[in-house]
RNA sequence: GGGGGAAUUCCCGAGCGGCCAAAGGGGGCAGACUGUAAAUCUGUUGUCACUGACUUCGGUGGUCCGAAUCCACCUUCCCCCA
């Protein structure tokens, strides 16, 4: 259940209630794929990072270590040990992060394992069992993540057969639900808009799963190439046909600046693994803009990353000593440099929200949107 | 004391007469990264007046139209026999 518990302007400040818990929204979600924050990153850590919700993925976890075994072992939040809410990618931006290994059909698409090359098939059944299994707080329906550019003919036929698929989602997550041994009997769903970079196919698609009425609705395929203004354009002709009762995700996104741009325009939840694979590449976010660790400038420098961070690692450690232990490849380095990210963008969220608790969201939005986007000069 | 082998650009290492400022790796420097096939990938790494010129392959001197590559001597290091 979705409250929306304050507007200023499009911005929305919410409160979504799962049985894992509640979530305030804005929210950022923490990308673990693999049941794992890449870099080291424990759910000890997580709890320290002022994590809400984290974030797995079906294709990665159906591979390796099956969801047969997660579900053996009592679900994905036993497995992991993090009992706050957990979402599931369907394996649906899968069908275009791995466009090499596939073919689409309308059943679903059949894959080459990234791993051994072993053919698999994944329809809206399929990632639904699989989901099911993992028994993660919200499912997110199978869908197709289109190419960017696409042909106008091919974003038509693709999002209509991701409505398809979203139906049935639906009613396949409806019977997994209601089956004795389901470990979590009231997974959620949120249907996925899709369109490609078209107005008129994305307010069709978006109308269309709304009438079925989920538990919340995502915004799909943006951030794969596109320009940043195409992406905040779609937002805003997407955004006033998204139910205003429901909690809106735009799906994989991204810079500091994008969320709060998005934000600004009315989406609630977010995830990326930009602050955690930029983390692992020496690239930091502060106040002040970007940080590249491995750059010979911090070679002395005795401040911490960002004077500003109460993180693990500006508590206690220098730029110099982490870029040592990058340059190192110390294992220590890259853990350092993602809780620092993961903290930033928690709290960049944190920030958002006080400023919509207070009313002062607009000033906050104008006193930071660019500053975020730009590299350190420091 | 006798015999054999080796010295290459920051490091390791290829090169065996012209196509060599010199492969490949490492290291350095910089850039990218957006529902994670990413601890990855890309560019760059002698100097400058940079679509060209100059200096460089242990040292010195030769041979040759032309030498990192061939010859002589020197220096240093390694191995084998005494």
């Amino acid at each position: 259940m979705f409250e929306l518990l304050k507007k200023e302007g499009n911005a929305r400040r919410g409160r979504f209630h799962t049985v894992h818990g509640v979530i305030e929204t804005p929210v950022f979600m923490n990308v673990g794929t693999s049941a794992a924050i890449k870099g080291g990153v424990s759910t000890e850590d997580l709890e320290g990072l002022h994590c809400q919700v984290e974030l797995s993925n079906t294709y990665h976890l159906h591979i390796r270590p099956g969801d047969d075994l997660i579900y053996r072992m009592g679900g994905l939040h036993r497995f992991f040990n993090w009992d706050k809410p957990i979402l599931t990618d369907s394996g649906g931006f899968q069908v275009f992060s791995l466009a090499s290994l596939r073919k689409i059909t309308e059943e679903g698409v059949h894959f080459s394992s990234h791993m051994d090359g072993k053919r698999i098939f994944m329809g809206p059944e399929e990632s639904m069992r699989i989901q099911s299994h993992l028994a993660s707080t919200i499912a997110m329906a199978f869908d197709e993540c289109v190419e960017n550019p696409a042909t106008y003919e091919y974003a038509k036929k693709s999002h209509e057969r991701t409505i398809r698929w979203l139906q049935r989602s639906k009613a396949e997550l409806a019977r997994l639900n209601s089956l004795p041994d389901t470990i979590n009997p009231h997974q959620m769903l949120f249907g996925i808009n899709q369109g490609a970079t078209f107005e008129d196919l994305r307010v069709e698609n978006m109308c269309r799963i709304a009438e079925e009425d989920l538990d919340g609705y995502a915004i799909g395929g943006l951030a794969v190439g596109e320009e940043a203004e195409v992406m905040y354009h779609i937002i805003e002709t997407v955004e006033p046909h998204m139910p205003v009762n429901k909690p809106r995700y735009l799906m994989g996104v991204g810079t500091p600046q994008n969320i709060l741009e998005a934000v600004h325009r009315g989406v609630d939840f977010f995830d990326c693994v930009m602050p955690s694979r930029n983390a692992r590449h020496g690239t930091l976010f502060t106040w002040h803009g970007k940080v590249n660790l491995n750059n010979e400038k911090y070679f002395a420098d005795p401040r911490p990353i960002d004077e500003a961070c109460g993180c693990p690692a500006c508590r206690r450690y220098s730029r110099s000593y982490i870029r040592h232990l990058l340059k190192a490849r110390e294992a220590l380095g890259m853990r350092l440099c993602v809780l620092h990210n993961l903290y930033f963008y928690n709290d960049l969220m944190q920030k958002i929200r006080d400023a919509l608790d207070a009313g002062c969201f607009e000033g906050f939005y104008r006193a930071n949107v660019d500053k975020l986007a730009a590299r350190s000069q420091d």
